[in-house]
DNA sequence: GATGAATGAGATTTCATTCAT
DNA sequence: TATGAATGAAATCTCATTCAT
């Protein structure tokens, strides 16, 4: 396998012809086929081919590497989830620090259960991959969301707001991540997203000087 | 590659003599070595058996598939951790709670981050293998352990505690590894911890009961 | 293809049973076979094993690339063909001059037309090859050894031998391959062959003192 | 890949305005950037055409073949080599015969040596293709104009001229194209093709009879 | 004509696993 | 029992060539 450096995971070119855009969405739609029906040591970039139904070399015009397919579905993935952290975070400008938790607690739990089987491949897709940029990416991007909203809220104010936040996001996120894979039943799950909002408003009431 | 098979995963002998014993040791260690130098794509059978002083037909004796060197490298992780989470529990055995969550968030902390290397490694060596099993009798011993901890403690009483133990032990374990894995400086990861105490804390208090 | 590093090209291991040595002897004939039979672009890996009765595997496992095989073969080449022009120099030790070249002259052009599709099949097979510091490493065994020959000649003495030397080692050289390149027809090459012997004496009467 | 032609060697169609001679322009030179920056195993058809600024498809219409390309290339570089040696003959007509070595070997050199590595390209360029057809006419073409160069003499006359030029021709090209490739320093290659010229002489003088 | 997307055979290379010694 | 040579299926990737637009 050919060393992967850091420019050989983008895209090798830009689809030009309408062709080409088609061609590419295929070839993102058949890795996550494969991901899902064959596990992420099975995705091999023959058989993405064939699902994709174009031929290897043509999936190799858009992707240099095997890598950079991987790479690709987890840029489009963190990138839509943070979209939808943004979307939330906005629209619960203003409100009270807890309805906020709540908010964001249900819409990354619901972004990462509405399709499991994907989430649970694109966890396990990332092995090989150093994807520790878009992480970053992906954190600022929520960071600055989620600080902005708290700083909204209708009832609280913190002193350390990033401190505050980072702790929030990263109990959130791992949480979730963690019952996710857990595996835990349905009910358990739904139980401890509960508990999650109490104990995640019971620590804001704490840190919080009211407003 | 062979099917794996869930008796293909367990050693195919019991090292019964200290030479065995040493090479089984060996092993285990060139294994993490092989993770952490070359990473988890290449963690090949004669690289580990190479670093290991053995042969490879010698590995193939105690390891009958490249799965198993991985799947028994996970149990005996998680199976030291397991450890060392019941021997706090013992330890804050009648303790107040608040101790209590405080000294479970440190010792896992401590447990994944004393070899950093060697948690991101092992955490990278998973993709490809099933190990919901493994999983999931850690998590029995934990739970036991923790919530015959709980319902110990000595200033306060849950009415589920079998629900504020999932919780807890949900969003601690997750929030850890999150933490962890984000890469976070070390005075935010600390921060965090701290935080995180706080939260546990903050949540205890809220769902229960002064005894 | 991987890039081709100066490690890369010597074999991976040297063979440590006999088995293994004979394999690797497989392995450089059936290189010239295919290198004669099918022309230098048709000389792939799968070829070669295959006419070596081997596998592609045991291949990789004495020469880590392509070009590792090409290079091993050249370097064999120049070696013996080194050896030759040794033996030469130490047979001609103490003659005189006009037979140092005639003998020099000889024993090139029979090493390259005694097995002509041989000596074609390398010519052709270096191509890609950096093969510099081979051609370096000969040419200082020849210049060596032709110098201390002439140094010893019984008829004639230089001032500047080794400008001599470099210049009669360039023509002679240089005329055998082109002679063997432009297939002349036998006669015609025999005729060149003659002239040549003719010429460097001639070159070696006006340079040289009498002794 | 399609078997080689003589016929398809040849370009498909002559440019027959202006516009065309320029894409087939742009595509010669870029055929010898590639093969000098990126070396003949880089050598692609693509790379080429990119190169040139033209598409592949375009490209095709000039050389129907990857072939046909490097054919075309050997085949201006042997036409412009014969032309400079037909013109040196030409202007050495009448002179003496060592005035006319002189000027075939600083002819040759020169056009070897002022773009050392469109040389170096061009022969590595070589390696499949079988451009013996080119090489005979180009020999026929210099052997015609050096053998009427010679028999013009002032001062000698030759038994037998076609061994005698053949000689010449041989030893002088061979001799150039060896201290071009042995990578002499460049006082140790005019050196050496100072005593070429010396050696050349000796040689004409031995074996012409004064005329 | 020109373009460049698509093709797919075929090349290189790896590596889990076996088995003769 | 230990060794390590051999295996070969399978993976990645390339590139000459075609052809729809």
């Amino acid at each position: 396998m050919a060393p992967v450096t850091q420019q050989a995971l983008s895209p090798r070119k830009r689809p030009r012809q309408a062709r080409a855009t088609a061609t590419v969405d295929a070839i993102y739609e058949a890795t996550i086929q494969v991901l899902l029906s064959d596990g992420p040591h099975r995705l091999t970039t023959t058989r993405v081919a064939e699902r994709a139904g174009v031929s290897v070399g043509t999936m190799y015009q858009y992707f240099p590497q095997k890598q950079a397919l991987i790479h690709a579905l987890n840029e489009r993935y963190l990138e839509s989830l943070a979209e939808r952290i943004e979307t939330t975070s906005r629209q619960q400008h203003g409100a009270s620090a807890g309805l906020m938790v709540q908010a964001l607690i249900e819409t990354y739990w619901h972004a990462k259960t509405e399709r499991p089987e994907v989430t649970r491949a694109l966890y396990r897709s990332v092995a090989d991959l150093d994807n520790s940029a878009l992480i970053e990416r992906f954190a600022q991007r929520v960071d600055s969301a989620t600080i902005t909203m708290l700083e909204s809220a209708s009832d609280s104010r913190f002193q350390n707001v990033a401190m505050v936040n980072r702790t929030l996001v990263t109990v959130i996120f791992g949480t979730v991540r963690n019952a996710f894979e857990r595996q835990l039943a349905n009910h358990e799950a739904d139980g401890v997203m509960q508990q999650l909002v109490l104990m995640c408003r019971a620590y804001l009431k704490a840190v919080s000087e009211t407003r």
